[in-house]
DNA sequence: AAAGTTACTTACTTATAAGTAAGTTTGGCG
DNA sequence: CGCCAAACTTACTTATAAGTAAGTAACTTT
């Protein structure tokens, strides 16, 4: 009937994350994804088994996402700095572009509601994003770009809750939240 | 029937407010305030007419809470650092004792999803509570005790947006991330 | 003591959620 | 050409959600 047959399973996942970012697990309903792509729910329930399914998968496609832009800042060989400002400039995207928040936040805030599944995957980004986050502090202490008298993993813990922290107030207090909440990041770096 | 009649409003707005804190709005039903009570459904609707009444009485409540707390804080007339503290300590036993969050976060992430009139009252609470950090923060400028060379209210901003993240990266990443978040925003300050 | 008010309960409605089973269309292949 | 599997749809079930209307027990006021 419908003619592009291969792109539905990812068009199913591009709405998802857009849901999950945007409202939370709970916020959003299969007939959010449906409704607008003129198919049915059950045609969802094709390609992933259950909710808990569809939000894991959306988690872990993030998840890689991450780890190939990760891997593309450290292949270009540049500097801490220009690594960070590539974070927080993804980070910044997101927010202010997509409306969306990181899935961290919205697995943590209702944590207790949510298949274990989706909960370990949501770990297993946490982790992914704080040893990033780590290196490029430890690498751009070693390099003498920024300064911090304290363990890189705790400003790296930080930096990510204080972007955490942007995505909400942003949505409460406007969009200017952004760009001054990184602009402090980056002053407390000493950039 | 059952013997303590006037208090069972208040009784309904603990455990909304746990719930709403602790899962979001989306994130309880009346049945997980009621079948714990002993009550029914309906009991809630008696005293607040609708979810959206009931977490907007939630918010308005914490803003009171907030009010009276800060009010204290200001009269105690201490310096700047120990109302930061006195701060401080209010949200490290929110995420540590409570294991809830700040109702900011719960209203943000799913800001789509909800009724004006808690997106209001939530817009009101971040108003109250970047007004009180920013008089802190210039106040601490002021005597000595605090060090930032920015506007008071973008440091104010950006010290409640890394608390705001604290609480989500604690759930996900353990108890720890409390505290070692507190330490960068007081080493942060030059304290 | 009768009438009214407060604080509920019982019983219901309506809507929406996730999920399933069985049938249907479409394109590719022997 | 006919068969088969992939990719759906239709039609359903079950559960749970918020909300409502009508009734009732107990206290309060006149």
């Amino acid at each position: 009937m419908s003619v592009p047959r291969t792109s539905t399973r990812e068009h199913i996942l591009k709405r998802a994350t857009m849901l999950f970012q945007g409202r939370g697990y709970n916020g959003f309903s299969f007939k959010d994804i449906s409704a607008p792509m003129g198919i049915r729910n059950a045609a969802i329930h094709y390609h992933f088994r259950t909710k808990s399914d569809l939000c894991s998968a959306v988690i872990a496609r993030y998840r890689d996402l991450l780890k190939s832009e990760t891997g593309d800042f450290m292949k270009h060989g540049g500097s801490a700095k220009s690594q960070l400002d590539a974070y927080l400039a993804f980070i910044r995207h997101e927010i202010l572009d997509a409306r969306c928040m990181c899935p961290l936040t919205n697995v943590a805030v209702a944590l207790d509601t949510l298949p274990g599944e989706v909960r370990a995957q949501a770990t297993m980004l946490s982790h992914d994003l704080l040893a990033y986050l780590t290196r490029v502090m430890e690498l751009g202490r070693e390099q003498g770009e920024f300064q911090f008298n304290c363990a890189a993993e705790q400003k790296a813990l930080s930096v990510k809750a204080t972007l955490q922290g942007a995505g909400q107030l942003a949505r409460l207090m406007g969009p200017q939240v952004v760009d001054q909440v990184i602009d402090q990041i980056r002053c407390d770096l000493g950039l």
